[in-house]
DNA sequence: CGAGTAATGCTCATTTCGAGCAAAATGGAG
DNA sequence: CTCCATTTTGCTCGAAATGAGCATTACTCG
């Protein structure tokens, strides 16, 4: 067994806050109009563990703590090297890079180099339901998808994309599951629809799809559908909304918040019931007038109460057929 | 920003069966009477990507191929070192560990020097609550738990403690997660009571505490523990039970293989309602007739028709309180 | 002061959940 | 051969949850 590789491991950070109803996420602008995430290198000598590590440089480039911080993905594809090495003063050897999502509930703008918010749907536009049906679903990704499914050779092929088309874009009456951000994205790549196909020359044909968002570094774009994915997952049965509000809120904040990050709009006061028979939240006995209608009460989250017992979440209904 | 440190990465898998009733994981002998999970070393020049390298070598070692394989955890916390050196011929420098998750539905005997079946209750004996709650909890856990709850100086953390002890171990009227076995384990660790607390030296006190199993090379048992947290969610809401099971199979087979997972009993009539519900399997007409009682239908599992559409999952109820 | 707007309160049909009873089909003991 | 233990399978039923709507309240703005 060969002992030490040309290794080295680097933290990609996703980081995601929800301004009002504006999701956001912390991008960093490149050279050329590209747009990278967050990365940086993992010392070990300095820092014990990655949290560690990365919560630190994430301190000192952006200047703001983090909140809540779980461990994404490691990626460690081949092919990896070249983009990133560009971005970096990594000369060669293999790029590892432990992928994490952090959330933070401070939406003030960072300083300079520290990178900018940005809305997360303007790299997936057909993700953002809340208005209804992205138009481009049906005029730009499902035609072009359906084509790249036929020109399959075998017919056994072409079955199996028509398969994953249904089960990821919901074509032919099969329902939209919001989870599967990274599915929807991983398909629109093979197909070659979006930017990062063509640049790393894995598809078989031009890309040029209009309408699908800005590509971004290496696999950049990849990790941060991973990062939605989960956390969309993550927001049904464990309280993480939470994490991206203020000590106070009102419950439509709340529920705007968490719209914000599944993507489509809940019934009001179901979304309520659910709350109050969780005991997530407490009302503070203050009031926000700013509403433009009668006064909401402002609530709490109560931290202390339920952090493990019941382990459920916010429920949020199956999405409604539309 | 300093380039190349020196970092290993290497693979752990984490491979489990489930025999009749009897959940197994598969685990290397060590020196000394100890086990350790399957390890390798992740060679980036062979191998394109983590799963591929993954799947090669448990193939060549073991001598059987992985069915479904997902990625776990990079566990990379200083102090990892020591003890996996001694496993491996790596000298120094950090190591780092992708662990991954494998089911496979190959029960037979890996040849030798490809490890043996062990079961993985074997290591967590407080998880196993399909014969009722287990006696330790009560007679061996709870008791030192409590006291070293006690222990802690500040009465802030004094009730820090009492609260984790609630939330992971239920003491107090809450009710069991079956999830959290990830932290359980580490509670147990912390307060010292398994074995490795006090190999590495962590505990303020000698351990000692009988029943809580055998301990484990490095943080296997902590991977381990990350691996059976990750399956208890997983199965109930993919259908990866199904990975475990042969082409043809009982609905109690079925039954049986999941409460081995979920260490706890389903009712049998609500198991098949939910099942038949989400359109997972169909008969196939052939029966089993070695049931001890009346035969029963075989089943087979319709990869092809849910693979994604309803993404729900086998449903099991809240735990019964006992 | 009235209109618009949003928060809050309540109801109701439908579905799902948890649990139990009963019948059917086998093997084995007497 | 019959009775019995055992297991599969089918069915029922009350309690709880879910999805959706209507009605009322309390603000701000013009």
């Amino acid at each position: 067994m060969a002992a030490a590789n040309a290794l080295v491991v680097g933290l990609n950070a996703v980081i995601l806050t929800v301004n009002q109803d504006r999701p956001q996420v912390l991008i960093v602008p490149q050279d050329e109009d590209g747009v990278a995430l967050p990365f940086g290198p993992f010392n070990p000598a300095e820092h014990r563990t990655f949290e560690i590590g990365l919560r630190r440089w994430v301190q000192e480039q952006a200047r703001f703590q983090l909140g809540y911080v779980e461990q994404l993905y490691t990626f460690g594809d081949r092919g990896r090297e070249a983009p990133v090495a560009a971005m970096t003063d990594i000369g060669d050897g293999r790029i590892i890079s432990v992928g994490y999502l952090a959330l933070t509930s401070d939406t003030s703008t960072p300083p300079d180099g520290g990178g900018l918010w940005r809305d997360w749907y303007a790299f997936f536009p057909w993700e953002d339901w809340r208005e209804g049906k992205p138009a481009v679903i049906e005029q730009e990704i499902l035609p072009r998808l359906s084509a790249w499914a036929d020109e399959a050779a075998a017919p056994g092929r072409r079955a199996t994309r028509h398969d994953r088309l249904k089960q990821t874009f919901g074509e032919g009456g099969s329902r939209w599951n919001e989870e599967r951000v990274l599915d929807r994205y991983e398909l629109l790549y093979e197909a070659g629809l979006v930017d990062e196909a063509a640049r790393d020359g894995e598809a078989d044909r031009p890309s040029g799809c209009p309408g699908l968002g800005p590509a971004m570094a290496s696999d950049h774009r990849r990790i941060l559908a991973t990062a939605l994915s989960r956390l969309r997952g993550k927001v049904k049965y464990r309280p993480v909304a939470f994490e991206l509000m203020p000590e106070a809120f009102t419950l439509s904040a709340l529920q705007q918040t968490v719209e914000a990050i599944i993507g489509y709009r809940l019934h009001k006061q179901n979304f309520r019931r659910a709350l109050d028979r969780a005991g997530f939240v407490e009302g503070t006995g203050k009031m926000e007038s700013q509403t433009g209608g009668r006064p909401a009460e402002l609530y709490r989250y109560r931290r202390e109460a339920l952090a493990g017992l019941p382990s459920l979440g916010l429920a949020t209904p199956k999405l409604r057929d539309v």
